[in-house]
This record gives C-alpha cells, structure tokens and sequence, in this order.
DNA sequence: AATGAATGAGAATTCATTCAT
DNA sequence: CATGAATGAATTCTCATTCAT
C-alpha cells in the first residue's frame, strides 16, 4: 500500500496540471489526456482520483476557494483593529490574484461547465468571503474610522478589484507589480471612504503593514 | 431570389440565437443544431452565415462590443461638460449591463474559446471603450472638479462595476433595480473622488440627468 | 427529405446487420463500427436510429417477438379445429426457429444484457406465445381429443422444441431438415397425448397439413 | 509458505465468485475487480490462479458441467433398471436444476464468449450427458418396455425440460416445486411413451423411488 | 504470496461539417 | 436557397493486465 501522503501528492500533482490547462485552454478544450500528460501520468489514472472530467473541473475550483478561505480572512475579521483587517486583506487578496491567475481565470471562465449542485455549492463558498470583507467594513464604519457607504455592494467591488487584476493580467504585467496595485487600490477603494479619523488611523496601519 | 434585407435578418436572427445560447450554455455545449432549431431554420443552412462555428461565436462577441462603442460613447465624450459624460457614461454601463446580461455573461466566459486572431480583435475592442472613459476622467481631473487618482486603473474599475452587475446578477436582482445600482455607484466610483467644486457640479448634473 | 420508405429501408437494414453480429459474436463482442460496416454504412448514421447500442439489442429482440406475435399465431386459435391449430402452430414454429436461427441464439444469450424496463417487456412479449398456444390444448382437451395434462407446462414445452432446433443447430443441421424435425415434434409432443378419437383427427389433420 | 489445500480452497472461492457473478450480471460486466472482491482478495491475486480472464469463465463453465457428469449419472446407466435409471436420471436433473439456476443460466448465455477451441471442449462435454439418457432410453425400449421412439431428439428434450426450470424459473418458482416440477416431467417424457408392462413397471419404479 | 497503483488499448458516443437532393 | 442524411475525427471513460513493493 502505497502511503496516503503519495498519494495526496498525486491528487495535487492531477489538480494543479488541471488548473493549469482548463484556465489556458478552457475545460472543453483540454482533454483527460493533456491533463495526464502535464501530470506525467497515464490518462487512466487520473480517473482513481476524479470521478469523471467534470469533478476535476469542482476539485479545480474548490482548492482555490479553499484558499481564501481558510488561510487568514476568518482570523483577520476577529482583528480588533477592523481597518487594518481591510487593508490587510485588499493586500492579500492582490496576493493571492497574483498567486492563482490561473484559477481565477479559471473560475470565471468555467463556472457554468460545472453542473448545477457543484456550482451552487462554488457560489456559497464564494458569498463566505465577500460576507467577512463586509464585517470589516461595517466594524470599521462602527468605530467612526469609515464613512457610511453600502457595503453591500462594496465588499464586492473589493473582490472585484483584486480579480481584475488576474482577469486583465495582460493591461496590468508590466505596468504594476502586485504590491503596486494593491497600493493604489487604497487610494481607490478604502482612503476616498475614511473619516479624518480614519485617515489618521490608516497612516499607522501603513506603517504596520509597511513593517 | 430573397432580397439582400432578408439575408440580412437572417444573419441577426442567426447571432440572435447563437448568443443567447451561447451565453446560456457556454460555447462548447451549444451545437450548431440548437442554433438552426433556436433560429427555426436547419443547420445546414447556417453555414450559408457564418464560415464555422467559432466565427459565429466572434460575430456573437464583436456585435455585443459594438453596442458598447457605437451607441453613445463617443459622441458623449466630446461634451464639454465631462462629469456629466462620466455620470451619464456610467449609467449607461449600467443600463446596458442590464439589457445584455447574456453577451457580457458570454464575453468573460467565451472569449477564451476564440482562435487567437479573432482574440486579439475583441480585447482591441474592449480597450477602446476604457481607453473613452479614462478621456472623460482625466478631463474631469483638468478641469480641477475631480483630484488626480490613477485613472488607468480607475477606468477599468468603472466597467468592472457595470459587469459585475452583469456576472453576479443573482446576488442583486432582488435587491436593486439596476437604476438604483447605477447611483450606488456615483456614490461609490464617482462623488469620493470629486474636489468641493466637483461635488457642486454633481448636484447639478443628477438634475440633468433625472430630468 | 428522404422518404419514409427510405429511412425504415434503412432501420431495417441497420437492425438486421445487429441481429446478424449480435447472435453471431454476443452483444458485448460486436462494436457499434462492426455493425455500422455490415450495414455499409457509417458508425455515426447507426445513432440516428438508435439512442444508443443497448436500444439497439432491444430492437433486435422486439422484431423477433413480434413475428411471433402478428405473424399467424392469433388467428390460428380463432380456428374451430383446435388440433389443426396445434399442430400448425407447431410447424410454424419449426420453420421460424429455422428461419430466425441468429435471432433466437440471440434472444437466449442476449435477453440479460438489457436494461431492466426492456427486459420486463420482452418477458411479456414471451409469455403472450405461450399462451396461445396453451389456449389451443385446453380447447382440444375440451374436445375430448386429448388426455387432459398439465398444459401449463407443456406449452412451453412446444416454444422449448422448437427453440432447441435453433440452440442446438450443430447437432441437427445434418439430420433433419425442419420439416421433418416438426414431424418428430408431432410424435413427442401430441401423438402421445391423444385420445382414441384424437388420434382419428390426427390423420385428417396431417392430410390437411400436408397438401 | 501455504499448504497446497489452501491454494485449492482460494481457487474453488475464486471459482464460485465467478459463477455467481458471470450468471448473474454476465461475463462482459462481471470485471475481475467484482469477481476479486466477491472473493475477497485482491484483483492481482486472481491472475495467480487464472491465466486470464476467459479462462476464468472456462473454469466455471467447466466446474458446472463436470458435476452433471460425474455426480451419479455414469453408474446409474450400468443399472440393469434401465427406467429405473431413467426416472432418476429425470429427477435428479431437476434438483440439479434447482440447485444450480445460476450455473445453468451461465452456461446458457456466456458459452458463446468463450474462445473457440474452450467452446469446443463445453460442447463436447455436454454431448456427453445425452448420450447416458439416450443409452438408458434405448435400454428400455429394446427390453419392451417403452416404444420405439427417435431417442436421438427425445433425450434432448430430457435436458431441456430440466433446464427450462432453471432458464424460466420466474415462471414456475411460485407454482412447482422442482420436486413437483420433476413428477410432471415423468407424465409428460416418459409415461406416454411406456408400453403397458412399462407402464407397470413405472409403478414400481415410482414406489423404489418415492421410498 | 499478496496488494493495488499504473498503464493503455479499445469502445461508445457526440457533433461540426459536407453535400446530394 | 434550404434541407437533413451521412461522415468520421475526436473524446471520454472502462477495465484487463502487469509489476514494483
């Protein structure tokens, strides 16, 4: 019996050439066997690990998600300092968009191929984190740092700005690095909305991040 | 013989079809079948309009872009007065993302599935309708009604707003008429960033434009 | 459009080459291609006239069942002399096993490979024979030309005989011509049976039979 | 290292996975995969004892036909009683019958996928079981006690009685028991053809047997 | 002996595209 | 112009068989 690390290795070997090639060449047009051939394996042992092509496109998805996720956003919210949990997490997400170009890519673009349960259960996943950059928000306007703006719509444009950034890659390459544009998008999403308070407060979350 | 104004209705019957399917079920799972059946002729008869499946596709991308850069926006941006473009610009993203949920749905999720050339076509296309925001912007700027900001990216981020209506339909079509959105984002894209002269001028542009 | 006759040429033509190949290799050893090459025609055209190769094996064992059922067989159980009817029906069942040899193997070896719904209505399609013929021995029994016996199973004794000449064809093919092979089938499977008076009628009936 | 009845008895449960599995799904969906877990050990294993797949299915038909031979049959032809002899024979085909429905049936629908020269030897084998009926059946006709019959059909029809129990057993489960079932078979196969001193006979037969 | 990971040949099925009518 | 029958390339998925451990 082979150990169950090897054969997590595996899985992730199958995932990444799959996210690889459906978000440069779109599902439809990546076949079982360019996957396999990426992954350095045979074409049918890719089916001991996805059921068939369409969980792999879910499998795909999910990891990226997972990501965001799990990694700081749901530690961040419970910050005390809201207004630096924002600006840390604009910053992460201009991270992780420079990271993951390709699953971003890939989430926009293949979606809809997956079928009706798995893509419900995509969409949940992503309304998580656009609800805790709401929570942010309404604690920093809260504390008089923020204006009162609606969030609801808000939380979303900060999504949005980050996956721009992956979704026009090509505009963006070689003008910003990823830090640049999460600078600016201070300038653009948070600064413009903060009270005097909150400006004064932002300078020394600058500081801390700068740090 | 059938006069060249049937061909021709033809054609749009046929882009007609192709778009909404193809914006429904994706690119690759629309046959050319469902097209002739969805445009109620036969699928050989098809081919008589379009050379093959994907240069249907482009007329379906390349008319939904031509909306965009034929209608208003050029002639708005020689107006003098360019907050009112701005503003006006704005809303009309909004209207458009509205009326064309399925070809900017179509747009992020197919562009993909163009052969390159016709690819690189469609993002020249795009970039034109940015390229006349950020004209607007930048006058605006001059004109010391709004502070200088990166409006490189600050354009983008204006249709960014209008699509994401678009793309995330779901989350707010209950909730907002997409009138209602378009104001949201004068508060959110537009009001911040203006100087004291700016906001002045902004009151008297909604009255223009409610009127 | 091609005429209807054209196109039931052609289902013809496609389910004979599937009985042929299916009796001959089983169901599993003949490929969609095999069929579509006896067939003289392309593996594609062969979906046009089935949904798909199990539809096809249902098919092929419906048309069999079918020549059973419409052929003769009701009609004859109308006719007043119940034993003419008998030993009609099994002639005409001699000469179809002898006709129908692939369809028959097939029928044996293939019924399990359906799916359960198509399975279910073949079964009933079975049944239906044997109780014709089971009708046509209580009438003569009735009469008081036969001994009264368990006809229940007997009748399907009858289908069994004839159904052996097409499953054990190796054994009898040098021997027996069919004809003959019912006139054994007379002595086992009536003679025997008869009453006094019965076997009287026998011999009209054998005149009448023969010329 | 293992006794060599260790490696009989894996073989005999390797076997018997086999026949159920290949009579109750077939061979072509029955994989090995099926077969290795109904045995419970693992796919890789089998190959030990089976050089391939096809052997495996030789194997199980071979297994069911070498008990119709070796069991009782052979002596029982040396049985001066040759209707004593048959009258058994008769029974104890439907008890096999009964007891063997899954192996029947295999034999009925999977001899065909065997390979040609495997099929051959099954033929062969099965051959074999008709020629003891037809001995007894000519025994008994040539000490008087049965009518001259065509043996070479009728002791066909022997088997195929007792196999239309197990082949159609949805029809009579409910109705017979194969002990019931084989007492109708004496009335239908073998008293109608008995002489008036064979008839008798029988009598005591019945009682030897009954007892 | 035993396992099960890995391979790859092979089959069903789909559908863009062509072309005779 | 219009139709839809016909083709066959391309793709997914399965599973017998092998072999390193």
């Amino acid at each position: 019996m082979k150990s169950r690390a090897t054969s997590e290795k595996r899985r992730q070997q199958i995932v990444k050439a799959a996210v690889r090639l459906f978000s440069e060449k779109g599902y439809f047009q990546t076949t079982i066997d360019d996957i396999a051939s990426e992954a350095g394996i045979s074409k049918g042992l890719v089916y001991r690990y996805a059921k068939d092509k369409n969980a792999l496109l879910f499998y795909s998805l999910y990891v990226v998600l997972e990501k965001y996720n799990k990694e700081h956003f749901s530690e961040l919210v419970q910050h005390e300092d809201s207004l630096y949990a924002l600006v840390t997490i604009l910053h992460s997400l201009c991270e992780m968009a420079e990271e993951h170009i390709a699953e971003i890519s890939l989430a926009y673009h293949s979606t809809k191929d997956l079928l009706a349960p798995e893509r419900r259960e995509i969409k949940v996943f992503e309304a998580q984190v656009t609800r805790l950059i709401r929570q942010c928000m309404d604690a920093t306007i809260h504390k008089g740092l923020m204006r009162p703006i609606n969030t609801e719509i808000m939380s979303y444009q900060y999504l949005m700005y980050a996956h721009t950034w992956a979704l026009k890659n090509w505009i963006y390459r070689d003008r910003y690095s990823s830090r640049e544009y999460a600078v600016e998008g201070e300038n653009l999403l948070i600064e413009p909305f903060l009270t005097e308070e909150g400006k004064k407060a932002l300078i020394n979350v600058r500081d801390n991040v700068a740090g």
